[in-house]
This record gives structure tokens, C-alpha cells and sequence, in this order.
RNA sequence: CGGGGUGUAGCGCAGUUGGUAGCGCACCGCGUUUGGGACGCGGGGGUCGGCGGUUCGAGUCCGCCCACCCCGACCA
């Protein structure tokens, strides 16, 4: 139980998030640096986040399926850009059984090498065609900085790997899951994003291109929220997935892959949180609803608790997910409590409401008086839908527009230089990679997208002035 | 991997010139309480981050190591 205020999110955002994951009971640290324990309530809400998406991916005719925890060398260093792209943050077992082994085992970072063997023994004729396989794992990256749920050395997640015959049909699908992403973002965590290309440099080791979701934080930063991969015939030629085509002919397929971790969940808790903690979309809160029974002694207890227990049979009839807090606390003291928890909704029932057919409803968006109001018991089940939507509808809303209200288009390099101290700039880019290179040596902020949304039209660069007609964001990142 | 900081009960801290460890919160029990963080009484809990050294005696002095957090270079 948390007793005392959170640290300020605005005077110190990092200490706020910091306590914040583990006042909420999301996550704890574990006894190995840079690992992170999720604890039930965390994992509940991966859990919501993983049915969302699965739903998703099944609907577009995906299949789960498990590979192994462990990768040979060799199989890495099959794609020159990939190994050299991970090779800094390989975790790596030389020893098996108290033997050294003949050739080390590489804690997979990510899948693609072993997925391209075996899709390489699987895949044999174009009816084999299209492959569409996604993992739910965890992967080790040995990172030297940490911090939970945003950069751990082993971190959980979804890896989707599909082949195809042509690389139209790949772009296509590495489009088609970037789209579910941006979806489950808006729709589901009620998370703006933008979608876009990332640039050469901000790619995958290993990929043609790589697209990705981008979100603004609430102190203005960048968060990479999930990423589909275009990885051409990279892969493909390194591990020799090939097929025959209609013709007879020998051809190397065309493979994608895309991620979404539990680094979502560090998008959500710096995209909605608020100086109390917590703040959870209502699609995805592992709690939707809250009860909390008020009473003086054993007579009027006995008089709430039935009221209480037919109103939760009610609204878990209707399907919300519900709990009703019926700890020995002060009812205080368990709104603070849930609030942390970032429940969306509370409902407080006591004698006066038993008296009035009433209950209190409180909505975790709005603090104190504004989002309070009572309804009547009959018609609670309506409110509570009508309210959990508004609840999702005023949290896209709200991040949208201080991703906007922070979002500038500088005039000048000057001008580009002051944005993006507090926030993104949306500038023309001539596309090159050492100008990328000097805007981030100059100003930390780096390249986050070429958004797929673009204006049209051309301008100068904002750093070499060259004509071009592409317009990138450019922000500070974690 | 560089720079900075912190390690004493679960958390936050105190601990004097070295003398054998304490406070608040949390936790457990009983009672009174309960519409925005209740109160009283009683109780449990520590190889003082680790190893070594100085000393009759080390939480305290010295050396080495380790862990974690923050800031930089790399990353989902």
C-alpha cells in the first residue's frame, strides 16, 4: 500500500515514473541488474494487451507458435547487418552441463535467424505460401542502461515472421500488421501515434526498411511503441528460404517481421499518467471498475453489502471486469489506493446511496469533485458503458492534443534547434543519413519517422537546405 | 563503458570523540473506527551491501570488491 504523494511528474518526470511502476504493484526490480519482476497486476494488464493484439493478429490469419530460447552462433552471423546490429548485446552460454560447448548459444535478442532456418526447411513451393507465424516470448538484450518495462536486459513481447512470394505481398503485410499496431494504440490504449518509415540509420540490423509507431510522452520525448520490419530478401538469401514457383523456377522469398513489447506498457503509464499515478485506458485495465463499500458499523454493513454484491452481479453479467475492495481500510484511503492503481472507474456505495437507489460514480480521468457523480442503481450498467467510453474518447483526446500543442514546424535551424528541446519537430529532410547524423550530434534529438502522412509538396532540408519532398519527425527518444 | 550518487528492519531515515543499534511508516494481534490517506494498546522483524585490515572492541576508521539509482555513448 502506497502512503505517500508520488515525486512531481512535471518537476521530476523520471522519479515520478520510477515509483510510480512500483507503487502501482506492476513491476518490482529483480536481483539481477537491469531485469524487472512484472508482478500480477502488471501482468494482468499484459495479458489485456496481449489478447487485444492476438485477436488481431488471428483475425488476419496469423498462428502462434514457440521456437527456441537458445540460437547457434553461427546462425547470427548469417546476416552481416544483423549480427553487427546486435552483436554489442548478445547474452551468450558457452557452458552447457558443465561442459563448454562446441559452439556457443546465443540467448535469442529476436528470432529472425532461426525462424529463416526453419522456414527454410518448411517452405518448398509457392502453395506453401504466404507463412504466417507470430511468437509471444520474452528476448535478452544486454543492455548497459535500464530502466522497467522501458529497457530491460530480458523484456517480453510478440515477434511476428512471415514469408511471402513476392515482395509486394511483404510490404503489404509489413503495412497490414503496422496498421493493427496503430489501431490497438488508438483504439484499444487510446495512445496517438504516428506511423511512419524509419529512417536508414533508426532501422533494423538487418531489415530493407523498418516502420514503426511513434508516441509523445508526457515531458515531450519519444517512445518507439512498436515496430513492423520490410526485411526484402535479406534474410531469405541468408538462410536459403526459397520456393518453386508456377514456372518451376527456384525464387527467395520475401519475409517480414514486427514486434510490440512490454515497453507498450511504459507508452501507457507515460502517456495517461497524472500526478495521483496511474491512469489505465478502460479497454485494457485489468480492473475496469472498482467498489468500494462504505459503512459505519456491522447494521449498516449488513444493509451495503448486499447492494454492493447486486451490483457487482450486475455489471460482471454485463462482461466488465470488476472488483470490489473489501479491505479493512478507511474508504479514503482506498481511493487513493486505486487511483495509484489508475483504476477508470470507482463506484462508492453507502447508506445514503442503499436510502436513494443510488451509487457514487467516480472517474479516474477527472480529479476530486468534477468527476463525481451519483446514478441511479437501475440505470448503472448503461452509465458505466457510456462513461468508460467517454473515459477512452477524453484520454485519446488529451494526449493527442498535447502531442499536437507540442509538435512544431521550425522555420530555421535556429528555431528547429529550441522545439526540440521540449518537444517534436515536423521538418522537411533531405533524407540523408549524415545530416540525420549532425541534427543529433547537434541537438540529441534524433529521427523518429517519415511519417506515412504527409503533406505533399516540397521544401529545403532544415539542416542542408537541399529541396526534398519528404518531411520527417524529429524528437528527443528514449 | 565513462561521470555522479546511494547502500543501517519491507520502505524512508538517525546513529556524537569507536563501547555491542534506534525512529517514522509498513507488517502481526486486540479493541474502537470507516462518504478522501483513522486511533489506542501490545508485538514481531537487523549476519549495519560483501570481504579483508586496524583495535581489547568497528555501523562508525582504512583498503578492495559488489549492487542499485541518476546523467552521457547504444537500443524495442
Amino acid at each position: 500500500m502506497s502512503e505517500q504523494k508520488l515525486p512531481s511528474r512535471t518537476e521530476d518526470f523520471s522519479e515520478w515514473y520510477n515509483q510510480l511502476v512500483l507503487r502501482a504493484e506492476l513491476a518490482d526490480y529483480a536481483p539481477v541488474r537491469g531485469c524487472m519482476i512484472v508482478r500480477p497486476y502488471g501482468w494482468s494488464l499484459w495479458e489485456n494487451i496481449q489478447g487485444a493484439l492476438d485477436r488481431r493478429f488471428k483475425a488476419t490469419g496469423h498462428v502462434n507458435a514457440a521456437f527456441p530460447l537458445f540460437i547457434p552462433k553461427s546462425f547470427l552471423e548469417r546476416e552481416k547487418a544483423h549480427v553487427e546490429g546486435f552483436a554489442p548485446e548478445l547474452a551468450v552460454v558457452t557452458i552447457g552441463g558443465g561442459e563448454t560447448l562446441e559452439e556457443p548459444l546465443i540467448v535469442r535478442p529476436t528470432s529472425e535467424t532461426i525462424i529463416g532456418h526453419a522456414y527454410a526447411k518448411w517452405i518448398k513451393s509457392y502453395r506453401d505460401l504466404p507463412v504466417l507465424i507470430n511468437l509471444w516470448n520474452s528476448v535478452v538484450r544486454w543492455e548497459l542502461r535500464t530502466k522497467l518495462f522501458l529497457r530491460t536486459l530480458e523484456f517480453y513481447w510478440q515477434e511476428g515472421h512471415c514469408a511471402h512470394a513476392t515482395h509486394e505481398e511483404s510490404l503489404e503485410e509489413t503495412m497490414r500488421m503496422l496498421e493493427i499496431y496503430r489501431d490497438f494504440a488508438e483504439n484499444d490504449a487510446a495512445v496517438p501515434v504516428i506511423a511512419g518509415r524509419k529512417s536508414q540509420s533508426e532501422k533494423f540490423a538487418g531489415a530493407l526498411n523498418s516502420y514503426s509507431i511513434e508516441a509523445m510522452m508526457g515531458d515531450r520525448k519519444a517512445l518507439q511503441a512498436g515496430t513492423s520490419h520490410d526485411l526484402g530478401d535479406h534474410f531469405a538469401r541468408a538462410f536459403d528460404i526459397r520456393y518453386l514457383d508456377r514456372n518451376n523456377e527456384q525464387q527467395f522469398c520475401w519475409t517480414n517481421s514486427w514486434g510490440l513489447s512490454t515497453r507498450f506498457i511504459g507508452a501507457i503509464i507515460m502517456v495517461h499518467g497524472d500526478e495521483q499515478g496511474l491512469v489505465l485506458p478502460p479497454k485494457l485495465a485489468p480492473h475496469q471498475i472498482v467498489i468500494v463499500p462504505i459503512y459505519k458499523n456491522d447494521g449498516e454493513r449488513s444493509e451495503v453489502m448486499p447492494v454492493v454484491e447486486k451490483v457487482r452481479a450486475t455489471l460482471g453479467d454485463a462482461g466488465f471486469r470488476l472488483k470490489v475492495d473489501d479491505r479493512d481500510m478507511t474508504p479514503g484511503a482506498k481511493y487513493y489506493d486505486w487511483e495509484m492503481r489508475g483504476v477508470p472507474l470507482r463506484i462508492e456505495i453507502g447508506p445514503k446511496d442503499v436510502a436513494k437507489g443510488t451509487v457514487a460514480l467516480a472517474r479516474r480521468d477527472k480529479p476530486g469533485k468534477e468527476g463525481k457523480s451519483f446514478v441511479s442503481q437501475e440505470s448503472l450498467t448503461g452509465a458505466v458503458a457510456e462513461t468508460l467510453q467517454d473515459i477512452h474518447a477524453s484520454l485519446f483526446d488529451r494526449a493527442l492534443a498535447h502531442r499536437e500543442a507540442n509538435t512544431h514546424d521550425p522555420k530555421n535551424y535556429d528555431e528547429f534547434k529550441q522545439v526540440v528541446e521540449n518537444g517534436f519537430a515536423f521538418s522537411w529532410w533531405c533524407g540523408r543519413a549524415e545530416c540525420e547524423a549532425e541534427i543529433k550530434e547537434e541537438t540529441k534529438a534524433t529521427n523518429r519517422c517519415v511519417p506515412l502522412n504527409q503533406p505533399g509538396g516540397e521544401g529545403q532540408c532544415i539542416h542542408c537546405g537541399q529541396t526534398t519532398k519528404e518531411k520527417a519527425i524529429f524528437g528527443k527518444a528514449y
